[in-house]
DNA sequence: AAAGACTTCGAGAACGTTCTCGCTGATATA
DNA sequence: TATATCAGCGAGAACGTTCTCGAAGTCTTT
């Protein structure tokens, strides 16, 4: 249990120096004499020294370790957007901790009230989809810890945010329904109120809308974003009066759902109803007929997010920044008609 | 950037009173007033005060962070591992700190030898697939930081361990198997050298022997882990001499692999060539036909893993121990031959 | 009334670093 | 020779807590 450390002070003594000087030679300042410097090393390495992050951390006011909160971490998304950020936080020298809400605003709140939170040097957040009250983030920017958003972001917070282009993303999946012939195309969205929700809509209208398509309302709907909504929105699309004959899904995996829905009804995706989807998730590959997608870089999000975050930590003034990464379309079986 | 933080000290001034007395109020400690305990909570919510974690754990040497070293997180069973750990290591007031390997042994040892690493309270661990020496783990052992192994354990190393019951459940999948009628039953295994992977291998040799069937060496591929080499070593096993009737697969992704591979020759998954699976991915469902797999408790690993580590780092004396969690054998569609 | 026990609190050291200041001795400048 | 410059180093404070020790006051016991 209890474990003795090697500290600065035991090189100190055993070379007969200060500890002062000990410390400028690990942090090679430019006040050290390189043979001292050389010698503290050796000796450092000898005894197996490891600096104390608690005390360095108490002196410079920082600990190193940005958190990160995301609804869940059980998903192709989310999972590679968090190696995306642990890439580059560990290149820096940082730890990454994570908060995990399970998509409830109120796990939400209490995360973000937690205490721990305070001793985070920079905090990485996807909100909850439930969450509307903004206030908590609110308290956190102004205690001065940095925050950036990522994927899903709130509103109405003045804070660096990093989104794939959602709106053209959508707008180009639309747009391809509608070159393979399909003409009566239902969308099946997130929860309301949420931004990237909203984005995708708006390029899917604005895609029907250009290309001189009706939009019926009984051709939306919104719900939540697994499988299963998946499943009860395509059953519920089969429900309408006219039924249509291609669905924009809002995220790979309630288009599966669609797509086992309608499989269980014996209706041929593609040729009765194309499906297409968006995150390029692996199973997209694995379904049969295989999904039409749109792909989001997530990788890059998790880099880039973390990126943005380390700067924000470590510039004297930082710009609220906002980015937005491309998509890109990936045609396969699900969207073809022939 | 600069952010000015309330601290105890504060507290003290405002209300003249010592910090010592701050300090015993904030633990509730025995020798306090209740009263006065009151005045400085109030007081300390009053100031948004948060304790500063660098602080405390200075005095108590330790800080909090419990590492996570695993090969990756974009897959449903590590992600899912991570889920459980993070769940009992916050209510325990615990963060967690991923550490990711990319399954590469020189990565996993860069990271042990990581200045960070020696700033844990204890480290949650799963070999890469390609470490084969473990002294870097003994070092880390002897400098007294507590690890507990998860899923792929070290053999040699005297540390606590938990995982799934590797052999009992590959001996079910095979007993289905053949159950099933299937007895031309080949394996496509992981990497030789880890231990859940010999485990799932004795099972397989097991349940074959008992059931007076033979095993062609021709029947057995060691390979990595990935859908890649799944599909490569279904490939493989249809150019053998005698065409098994059956496949085993050390886990999903290997086994949906196979699947591709055999779908795309025009092979009837079920009737032709039966296959199974382990872990319970949730592509299991998606894929057509359906996959039937053995279930691998991740959650819970993820949580008994933590809960051991905690009980390593507070207790005065611990025991090394192991831990084998069962599995469940789950039918689908890939095993049947009507 | 004296002694003991208990309650409540303060002073100050300690944890392992970094940082500021100033000192020493050597070298360069006038 | 006297003075300024500079390289290299040490002493000690500081960061925000906890912990140990002891003191003051109150209450109980005799």
């Amino acid at each position: 249990m209890k474990r003795h450390f090697v500290t600065i002070k035991d090189i100190a003594r055993e070379l007969n120096i200060s500890v002062a000087t000990v410390s400028r030679a690990m942090r090679d300042t430019y006040d050290v004499n390189q043979e001292t410097r050389q010698l503290v090393l050796k000796k450092a390495q000898e005894l197996n020294y490891k600096p104390n992050f608690n005390a360095t951390g108490l002196v410079k006011n920082s600990s190193h370790n940005i958190g990160v909160v995301l609804p869940t971490i059980t998903n192709y998304y989310f999972s590679t957007v968090i190696t995306g950020i642990q890439e580059v936080a560990y290149k820096k020298g940082y730890n990454i901790v994570l908060y995990i809400t399970n998509d409830s605003a109120e796990r939400e709140m209490d995360i973000l009230n937690e205490l721990s939170l305070g001793n985070m040097d920079g905090l990485l957040v996807c909100v909850s989809s439930d969450s509307r009250q903004n206030d908590h983030f609110e308290q956190i920017i102004a205690d001065g810890i940095p925050i950036v958003f990522f994927d899903r972001v709130a509103h109405d917070i003045k804070a660096s945010k990093i989104m794939q282009d959602d709106y053209h993303g959508a707008y180009q999946a639309v747009e391809h329904l509608i070159q393979q012939g399909y003409k009566k195309i239902a969308h099946i969205a997130g929860p309301a109120g949420l931004l990237f929700t909203e984005r995708r809509m708006e390029g899917f209208l604005a895609a029907m809308k250009d290309h001189r398509l009706p939009v019926k309302k009984e051709w939306i709907i919104h719900s939540g974003f697994s499988r299963d909504f998946g499943e009860k929105d395509a059953l519920q699309l089969l429900q309408s009066r006219t039924r249509p004959d291609a669905i924009f899904a809002v995220n790979d995996r309630k288009a599966i759902g669609a797509m086992l829905a309608l499989k269980k009804k014996n209706i041929r995706i593609g040729k009765q109803i194309g499906i297409i989807g968006f995150t390029n998730d692996p199973m997209c590959e694995i379904i049969s007929p295989s999904l039409t997608t749109v792909e989001e870089p997530a990788l890059e999000i998790g880099r880039k997010s973390c990126e943005f975050l380390l700067n924000h930590i470590n510039k004297k003034h930082f710009q609220v920044q906002e980015l937005t990464l491309p998509t890109k379309l990936i045609v396969r079986e699900s969207t073809m008609r022939g």
